[in-house]
RNA sequence: GGCCGCGUACCAAAGUGGACGAAUGGAGCGGAUUGCAAAUCCGUUUGCGCAAGCACUCGUCGGUUCGAAUCCGACCGCGGCCUCCA
């Protein structure tokens, strides 16, 4: 029996759970953000774009999500969706949380460097590879068109309210603040030498730590052997204790380290700030206000919490421990406490049956493929098309599939008219969608249904757009902007095709063969183009619309 | 070694006890259309058979059940995490 309300498999408890946000018209979400060293790949933008169908589900008229009470709240329904930035650079040797190799920052420096000698950055970017928030400042500039490019309704919303989108750096006062707390109330340790000393948290002080990942304090040690060298373990009561804080005054991103005298500069560890981004933003409270926070009970902070699979350890096992210590600790030493109700976790993309890695090759950044004249819509498709928690096979034939679909959709679509009424709930392609949507965000099967029922369809009416467009507020395609390509007096050329005086004469000769007949000459010139890489479909209207092969 | 997940037809991918020879998209095949293509539209695709029907399918082998792709056990294969990574 599918659930007639939101249930989504929360990794929390392994089970199929009904979503029950506290307040049900105004749920809270938080998503772990990228890193901007990089442009994000597009196993990242698989995993934010889940997030993203899952946030405009709970808030379309289609989703009912059972309430706490046991009733049902159909709506109206708004999502409070906050994805930070993470621009502290952090290591690239990071066994313990931060204390090893190189900041992430400067090797991304490095590397715009080598592209600025050679002339590869982008016109007009100015930047200094040296300074780490230019280089935050760039990528996080990249990832944020990229976003608005796929249509992540967050960074769109972001825009007007920057909020939305916060960044570490700019996050520190909370996190030391939080920190603070959690050495108060004995949750946390200092430990090592003045000029090096750091900050752990105990995950023995929190008995819940190893809920979300399955993994026991036991197994954890168990299984450290090799992995983590003597040096990171001496001054660490429990091999997995994680890193809070690190004095570090030659870092390269360095702030104030308020937790005794003669500390002098240092940077936070990798989980604090997620805690301290989620919980400014979604509970309301500025820094002074976070020394205070307090949560009744074991209540759950945010409703829903989002990231990649590789997050749930360590990282949300330990923003959990640090979370629920830190505003709950009148309940936390029993382990109680869970900090976020749902736990939501993409898994991961693989390229042509293979994981991504730039060494194979098959490493793809969303910006890369829609240079290529990848469509956006299809691009998009492709990544939300199978179920968040199944490995998806990025492939380019999939690729074709998916923009095949959205031309076949955006051809019902265009029957819309303004004024035609959103349709009934009850319509039976929306039932039918919001049946495989509150059952764990089958989204594959929303696609089956709406296909389905593109298929029984005539001539489109007004009507039927109008529902296809109300499916499409969930899936988010056929909003995206579409790539025009160019055209000229005889050929349209599709996106990723420039046009070229070679080609323009071929295009011409053919016409010309056309007119007369000689339809051998016209054939040898479409192999022509097609050994140079083009394939040409005769469009209405004389002109040739050309593609690449 | 520990924890977690996955394995479905030519490909991708739903289905998780009966309506399953198995949704949906692609590919293939047949047809419409086109000078021919491409694109689009319609039909169709396990084997044998004209058909009714029979036989064999959902990693492998067993089990539970009137009944299993779906539940249980073992095994094989793949992946994630246990070091940063979505």
């Amino acid at each position: 029996m599918p659930p007639t309300f939101l249930s989504l498999n929360n990794t929390l408890s392994k089970q199929l759970e009904a979503f029950t946000p506290r307040d049900p018209s105004r749920v809270t979400f938080y998503s772990c953000g990228p890193t901007v060293y990089d442009d994000a790949h597009i196993g990242n933008f698989r995993s934010f774009l889940a997030a993203d169908v899952l946030r405009r589900f709970i808030e379309s008229p289609l989703c009912t999500v059972r309430t706490a009470d046991g009733s049902l709240h159909r709506g109206p329904r708004t999502v409070v969706h906050v994805m930070n930035i993470t621009d502290v650079g952090h290591m690239t040797d990071d066994a313990e949380g931060g204390e090893n190799g190189e900041d992430r920052m400067a090797v991304a420096g490095r590397r715009l460097e080598e592209a600025k000698k050679s002339g590869k950055l982008p016109a007009g970017t100015t930047l200094d590879p040296r300074d780490p928030y230019q280089i935050a400042r760039f990528y996080e500039h990249r990832f944020r068109e990229d976003a608005i490019m796929l249509g992540l309704k967050l960074a769109i919303a972001a825009q007007s309210d920057p909020t939305l989108m916060p960044r570490a750096t700019e996050s520190i006062a909370g996190m030391t603040t939080v920190i603070n707390r959690l050495l108060k109330d004995g949750y946390a340790y200092t430990t090592g030498q003045p000029g090096s000393r750091v900050v752990y948290f105990s995950v023995q002080a929190y008995p819940g730590y190893g809920k979300l990942s399955g993994n026991t304090l036991a197994a954890l040690k168990a299984g450290e052997g090799g992995r983590v060298s003597e040096e990171n373990q001496s001054g660490k009561k429990h091999p997995a204790d994680f890193l809070l804080w690190k004095e570090d005054n030659s870092h390269i991103m360095k702030w104030d380290s308020p937790f005794g005298d003669g500390w002098g500069k240092g940077y936070p560890g990798w989980h604090i700030e997620c805690t301290v981004m989620a919980a400014s933003r979604l509970a309301g409270v500025d820094a002074a206000g976070l020394a205070t926070l307090s949560l009744p009970g074991a209540e759950a902070l945010i409703d829903l919490h989002s990231g990649g699979e590789d997050n749930i350890f360590p990282h949300h096992e330990c923003e959990i421990a640090q979370s629920c210590c830190a505003f709950n600790p009148q309940v936390a030493h029993s382990g109680q406490g869970s900090y976020a109700a749902m736990w939501f976790h993409p898994r991961f993309l693989f390229v042509e049956g293979a994981k991504m890695s730039k060494s194979k090759g098959n490493f793809f950044t969303a910006r890369q493929l829609v240079e290529k004249g990848i469509q956006p819509a299809a691009l998009r498709l492709e990544l939300i098309r199978t179920h968040y928690r199944s490995n998806a096979n990025f492939t380019m034939q999939g690729l074709e599939d998916s923009a095949r679909m959205v031309e076949r959709w955006r051809k019902i679509a265009s029957a819309a008219t303004p004024g035609t009424p959103a349709p009934s709930p009850e319509h039976p392609l929306l039932a039918a969608v919001a049946d495989a949507l509150h059952n764990d965000l089958n989204v594959s099967e929303a696609i089956a249904q709406l296909n389905r029922w593109t298929n029984t369809l005539g001539t489109p009416t007004a009507a039927d757009a109008a529902a296809l467009l109300a499916v499409d507020a969930i899936l988010g395609v056929l909003e995206l902007k579409q790539l025009q390509g160019q055209t000229s007096e005889i050929g349209i050329y599709l996106p990723g095709v420039s046009p070229s005086p070679e080609v323009e004469a071929k295009l011409r000769t053919r016409a010309e063969a056309r007119k007369a007949k000689d339809f051998a000459t016209s054939d040898r010139i479409r192999d022509e183009l097609l050994a140079m890489g083009l394939t040409i479909k005769d469009a209405p209207g004389g002109k040739v619309e050309v593609g690449k092969k």
